[in-house]
DNA sequence: GTTCCAGTTGCAACAATGATGCATTTGCAA
DNA sequence: TTGCAAATGCATCATTGTTGCAACTGGAAC
């Protein structure tokens, strides 16, 4: 659990300022399950008057800086979760799978790929992003 | 090889119209050795003064036919490859390698992903689709 | 070969997400 | 407390994807 003056920190710690819109966008990825859109965080902080532009600058600098990981599941959306702080998922780094049917996201922190084959290099050094795609369980059954 | 009968065949066979454009996307995309987006169809079409929603159509349609397989390599692009024909590549389903760096797009046609773990259901049946992003070859020694 | 109509196209909009230039405001170090 | 680089608010644009509708056409039926 980050305490408010924990965000401060690592914004300062990464040569960002703490601003009120930056700490609102942290306060929201904390604790979520799964990676949040820029859509997604506009609209839960609708309320307090941020324009979207400035979260959106606010994610990808965050982002840039190292603070918040961009994920990209295949579908035209970025995702932003944070990268190292314990939060409710591993900091690290983790495949995710997106449910082509209702676009649920979970976060696969205990998988593991094995990729054989005629791949580029960098695949086999594992700097590889990897997403699956399918139906969730839920959605299979029904 | 496919003759422009024989793709006449392909669209008269799927209860689709042999139409000019139709016709003209399909004579794109047969020998790519990758999958093209709306957008490169378009452009490579653009002498032809094709409009660009008859050529999304013509796309979506045949996909949602069964003549093209459409592919998310999670860069907020569709793009489209022959489903079955003899064509560059298999007709068979497989994994892509989108490069971060260059865009370029590889169809993995020989390369055996395993997955363990805890995943959906649909997963371990292997209805999922996967997608690798990193860096190409020519990118890493860049 | 001609006719006819459902299937298809061209055009004009619109939606969603992402991105940026610039004047104004603010965090924070001095 | 002040000064200024960093950040914001607002306007505006780009790209990709998507759809309504009137006009046109492929091809089956004759
Ligand atoms: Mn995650
Ligand atoms: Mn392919
Ligand atoms: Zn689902
Ligand atoms: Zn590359």
């Amino acid at each position: 659990m980050l305490s408010d003056s924990d965000l401060r920190d690592l914004l300062r710690t990464h040569d960002l300022r703490a601003t009120q819109s930056r700490l609102a966008v942290l306060r929201i990825l904390h604790g979520q399950p799964s990676p949040s859109s820029h859509p997604d965080v506009t609209e839960a902080l609708a309320s307090n008057g941020w324009d979207r532009s400035t979260l959106y600058r606010n994610l990808t600098d965050m982002a840039a800086a190292g603070i918040l990981r961009r994920v990209d599941l295949g579908d035209r959306v970025w995702r932003y979760e944070l990268a190292n702080a314990s939060t409710q998922h591993s900091g690290n780094d983790h495949p995710h799978f997106l449910c082509t049917a209702c676009g649920d996201v979970s976060c696969l922190e205990k998988v593991d790929v094995t990729i054989g084959g005629s791949v580029p290099a960098a695949v086999n050094l594992g700097h590889v992003a990897i997403q699956l795609r399918g139906l969730c369980d839920a959605c299979t059954e029904a």
